[in-house]
DNA sequence: CGGCATTTATTTTTT
DNA sequence: ATAAATGCCG
């Protein structure tokens, strides 16, 4: 024992029973609540874990109880405990639970945060020995994208065909790979084969920037690890024990970081789930956590399959989905639950459709119909494949004052006005901030152009000084126009100015009044004040003001409450630097509201009723993930469905419709293969509205001739050929599946009353046939003449 | 330089 | 459809 483990123990065994004491036994009352594989996660203490945790098996709280579990055991103290999360939301439910569960006994874990989090705690102590100074800055994409644009122009790029975008996502997949520009590897070298050069000019701007975009955060810490010995032995020295969640997400780079740290103790837990890796495209592996027994030798699995959230037919749902994909680790989730509803599965006629029946889901079961309890709004979620869904559900719900809240989007430190805040923020804490001060320069306008900032780009690169200093330059010497040169002075004096307040040398308040009352006495500004004159000395608040477009006054309201957050810390700088890593927004009110988030945003949530609608193939699975990779594509895909239906804890339903304005153009699509792998006993497929008259819902009048000509479903050539497909393919025949009838197939005749879209004019019923030409009523309004190939066969007869 | 017209792309998202 | 980005003209 080392003298800190007797000292720990020695505290310890105050704090326990004499009896237990005597019996070497510890008290380990969190351990009740835990069910037998939880506890063995729990009890492993010594080498390499691999906790497997399908969904809602409660890895949270079985990797919280860990956390305590070596504390208690004064196998570590809390900050020789490595514990590493991917999102700061997941680090501080982790910080809480643990901290709740040893109560005021222990001060929060140091080593507890994000991978970003935790490298630049790091990095800040060693930036030196990758020749960057402590105090080094956080790069967004944004400021990431202008540096590339830049470097692109000096090379005379054309950006039309070498697209910046296309440039940094290539040197983020490199960084996610842990390849530095020295080591692309022959033939993955792209963007015309000088993706390394600009690679490495790159990393080279950054180094005389001091600053280090999200992937060197990582990359640079691998970096020193693998060339100081020293360093890297003092940091597996001290985390005795490592813990890591979310496990299937890490890249190439966090793995190498994590085997480097564990190289010593081996006392590594990750956690995680190979069927919830949805990440692949942002260069997660899910390979790490498919190798982690090669990787990490004796390491023991230990398999968390009790599902606690679920009901039977959802779970057996999404396990049947699933068991589609290979490369497995496997699991079978079951669940102590009994009964519960069916999966359920519903067609639609079109996008809005769908949005409509499932408004009128929501309020039936908001109000409780169907025999059931009423369940709020909190708890009923619409999980969407792709953002640009979400709008559908947004304009239906406002029609009919559904409050939703919108989960993800852009992020509040990501909005426009928020950044131009934070740049004259970073402009006056660190003045040679040059990325930063191009971005305020001209904003809000005050007359410095292109040809103006051209000028100062020169004199500074010319000098090799900041962008600020080449300017002061300029106005020293009496460059540019007058006008420019003006305004361009008065900027760097409101600088200069802020920055000394800043410095708290001895400045008061700019108020007329209050030097009156005080005289020298006039108390001196907080960062908080100076904030709010820097943004409004500016001119910034003004120019938001005076804007008259109908987002202003919104974004008037975001500059308020980041000022507001900046109460939160000591100084700007604090701000600046926790800003960077940390994009929180949680602005919750008390509204009930049902959520509309992305599947991916969805990951780790839960909810009692769930909506997944869009379940169209090219839609969900998504073309472009199949297109780009393959069958590894569409795996990820189906692991977004697992994730999907998993979220649901006791009503989940599944929802496509045949035809869908994409881009502005109708298009009509089959449902997705994925409703093809439901296992239909445990699926319910429901009516759609309006097959026997039904009395809810909302028709307008052109709906009206529409529907009558589509009485009769069971007759339709669609419900016919839909029968042909899935009893050829051996599929699953639903039971009551009056409201699957599609095919992508055209017809090669049309005839009377049939449905068909027009890419500029909708959708539309066809009156009469001469030749190749159709006559189409459209309901949008209108009837025209057209030539058959401009019109696509809307194949879905719902009624 | 700034405002308006035209062009162009358009998954998923954290740090 | 739509937003963002570029291009053109006053």
């Amino acid at each position: 024992m080392t003298n800190w483990e007797e000292d720990q123990a020695m505290e310890m065994a105050s704090n326990v029973p004499l009896s237990q004491r005597a019996m070497g036994v510890r008290a380990t009352p969190y351990m009740d609540g835990l069910n037998a594989s939880q506890r063995a996660a729990v009890e492993v203490m010594d080498g390499p874990v691999l906790m497997l945790a399908g969904a809602g098996t409660g890895k949270t709280k079985a990797l919280t109880t860990r956390i305590v579990h070596l504390m208690n055991m004064n196998r570590a103290r809390p900050n020789e405990i490595l514990a590493v999360t991917f999102t700061n939301k997941a680090a501080r439910e982790m910080k809480l639970r643990v901290g709740s569960m040893l109560g005021e006994m222990v001060e929060g874990m140091p080593w507890l945060g994000t991978f970003h989090s935790l490298c630049v705690k790091i990095l800040r102590r060693h930036a030196e020995l990758v020749g960057l100074k402590s105090n080094f800055t956080i790069l967004d994409t944004d400021d990431q994208l202008r540096l590339l644009k830049q470097l692109l122009r000096a090379e005379n790029i054309d950006e039309k065909r070498w697209p910046p975008r296309l440039l940094l996502g290539l040197i983020d997949t490199w960084k996610n790979r842990a390849w530095t520009p020295d080591r692309i590897p022959a033939g993955e070298d792209s963007f015309n084969g000088r993706g390394s050069e600009f690679y490495a000019q790159y990393q080279n701007r950054l180094k005389t920037l001091n600053a280090a975009d999200f992937g060197d955060l990582l990359l640079h810490v691998v970096n020193i690890f693998q060339t100081n010995e020293d360093v890297l032995d003092k940091y597996q020295r001290w985390f005795k024990y490592i813990l890591v969640d979310e496990y299937q997400d890490t890249n190439v780079a966090q793995y190498m970081w994590l085997r480097l740290l564990a190289a010593k103790h081996h006392n590594i837990c990750c956690v995680g789930d190979d069927d919830q890796s949805i990440y692949g495209w942002r260069g997660a592996e899910v390979g790490n956590i498919l190798r982690f027994e090669r990787d990490f030798e004796g390491a023991k699995v230990i398999r968390l399959e009790q599902n606690y959230r679920s009901t039977p037919h959802i779970l057996a749902a999404a396990s049947g989905v699933i068991a589609g994909n290979k490369d497995r680790l496997g699991k079978t989730l079951w669940t102590a639950r009994k009964d519960g509803e069916k999966v359920r599965l519903i067609g639609h006629w079109d996008g809005e459709e769908e949005a409509r029946w499932i408004g009128e889901e929501i309020e039936s079961y908001q109000r409780g119909t169907r025999g059931l309890d009423p369940i709020c709004l909190e708890s009923m979620a619409i999980l969407v494949r792709a953002s640009h869904q979400m709008r559908a559900f947004e304009d239906r719900f406002l029609t009919i004052g559904l409050p939703y809240r919108v989960i993800g989007g852009p992020r509040f430190y990501e909005r426009l006005e928020i950044r131009d805040a934070m740049a004259y923020f970073r402009v006056v804490v660190s003045p040679d901030d040059s990325l930063a001060f191009e971005r305020i320069i001209n904003t809000p306008k005050r007359g410095i152009g292109d040809k103006a900032q051209q000028t100062i780009n020169a004199i500074a690169r010319k000098n090799g000084i900041s962008l600020l200093d080449g300017a002061r330059i300029i106005v020293a010497e009496g460059g540019l126009s007058t006008k420019a040169r003006n305004s361009l002075s008065t900027l760097i004096l409101g600088i200069d100015r802020w920055a000394s307040m800043l410095n708290g040398l001895n400045v008061f308040r700019d108020d007329a009044d209050i030097l009156e009352e005080f005289g020298d006495a006039a108390p001196i500004i907080n960062h908080v004040e100076i904030a709010q004159i820097i943004l409004e000395e500016s001119g910034y608040t003004d120019h938001w003001q005076n804007d008259k477009t109908p987002e202003a006054p919104g974004r008037l309201e975001n500059l308020k409450e980041l000022v507001k957050a900046l109460e939160g810390f000591e100084n700007i700088q604090g701000f600046l630097e926790h800003i960077s890593l940390i994009m929180e927004n949680d602005t919750d009110d008390a509204t009930q509201k049902v959520s509309i988030m992305t599947l991916h945003g969805a990951k780790g949530l839960e909810f009692p009723n769930v909506f997944l609608p869009g379940w169209e193939d090219g839609l969900f699975p998504s073309q472009r993930s199949m297109d780009e990779s393959g069958q590894n594509g569409l795996e990820e895909e189906r692991r977004l469905a697992y994730v999907g239906i998993t979220r649901a804890e006791a009503i989940c339903t599944v929802s496509f419709a045949a035809n869908r304005r994409v881009y502005g153009q109708w298009q009509s699509s089959m449902p997705s293969r994925f409703i093809d792998e439901l296992p239909h006993e445990n699926v319910d497929v429901l009516t759609p509205p309006g097959l026997y008259g039904g009395g809810t819902f909302a028709s307008t009048e052109s709906d009206l001739p529409a529907r009558a000509a589509k009485a009769d479903a069971y007759n339709s050539p669609g419900w016919k050929r839909m029968q042909a497909r899935t009893s050829q393919r051996g599929l699953h025949q639903p039971n009551n599946p009056k409201g699957i009838i599609i095919d992508a197939k055209v017809m090669q005749n049309y005839s009377i009353t049939d449905r068909v879209i027009h890419g500029k004019f909708g959708i539309g019923t066809v009156i009469g046939i001469e030749g190749d030409k159709l006559s189409i009523v459209f309901d949008a309004g209108g009837a025209k003449k057209v030539v058959a190939s401009f019109v696509t066969r809307a194949d879905y007869v719902p009624f």
